[in-house]
DNA sequence: TCGGTCATGTAATTTGTTACATGATTTA
DNA sequence: TAAATCATGTAACAAATTACATGACCGA
């Protein structure tokens, strides 16, 4: 199988933490993430996983909860190895930058009148804290959760959302007091 | 014309900050921007461009540098006001979520082994060091160019990457130490 | 004048989303 | 038992990339 996309990897990977898993709980991992980069969409995963499964990256085995049919997925030895080798021969350019929707659009503030531009910048600085709130409530939770794996990745989005906060209040500083 | 996408409203706006400009000098502000988030690829710039000023978002006047020929395009008015609707209108989940290949990835590591765990996140410390590195200098520089805008953007990116190395860093201390 | 870069494009493909369809299960 | 949600899918579309093609310009 050809190199594995983002959304490819990461269901590989999810299913590496959670198996045996059904697509529609892959599908609700993404959903349900605190920061979805993914709508998890059954149009995206259904056919994923599929694929995944001729390509014996996962291995599927039928399940049925009452009349309700469908199948089980386990990551294979083989999946298992592409799934090292997507986290470790990842372009290391690409997972160092990060990009940014909302610094995209403060690039062309310029195009907004001074007012519209002060209005941006306090509803995003509103919108950050709401959002650090909600991170840093998530973290005290996944502190206690055996897994330092999923409490450090939840570390990691808390520091950077305080710094995307701290930026914006620079910036509000800077440019509207 | 619909909602705009992404690298719609960043065309608008790049158009907006430095026209008049040809699709090839859109493509190379992609290229060249300190923290790529799309190629710039002549595949999606020409038609991209093309669609805008059929829109009447653009408009392009015919120039030609030697035997050379092509068209320059201007923002319209109706074009700012679809790029001011653009930055204002966004929904918010969009712009404060902040997603990140690096940290999809941290979450799967426990399907590597320890020693390729602790490689793993040797090496992005270094390669973040090096932006970081990267993004002060741009940073340094941009100070004096007299447009607080694109100052404040690479201070944005500058606090960002910080924060994501003083997570690598924690990570670090806290797995392997 | 030859090779490399500049500049403008087009075609095929990849990746993921939205919208739709359908039946099972749960809850009011 | 009707409505809401769970669960599994499919089809059409949208967005952007890669690869290709072509000619202009510039420096050795």
């Amino acid at each position: 199988m050809r190199k594995l996309s983002e959304l490819e990897g990461a269901v590989l990977g999810v299913t590496s933490l959670y198996e045996p898993v059904t697509p529609y709980q892959i599908r609700k991992v993404f959903e349900r993430s605190p920061n979805p980069h993914w709508s998890g969409s059954a149009g995206s995963i259904y056919p994923l996983v599929e694929r995944l499964a001729r390509n014996r990256l996962l291995s599927g085995r039928a399940h049925a909860t009452g009349k309700r049919r469908g199948l089980k997925y386990n990551i294979t030895a083989s999946g298992r190895k592409v799934l090292r080798s997507w986290i470790l021969e990842a372009e290391h350019e690409k997972l160092v930058g990060i990009s940014d929707l909302l610094r995209l659009r403060f690039r062309f503030l310029p195009a907004l009148k001074v007012a519209e531009q002060r209005r941006f910048v306090a509803t995003m600085i509103r919108k950050m804290t709401e959002e650090v709130e909600k991170i840093e409530a998530d973290c005290h939770q996944t502190s206690s959760s055996h897994d330092d794996y999923l409490h450090l990745t939840a570390r990691g989005a808390l520091l950077m959302a305080r710094a995307r906060l701290a930026w914006l209040q620079e910036v509000w500083a800077r440019l509207f007091q």
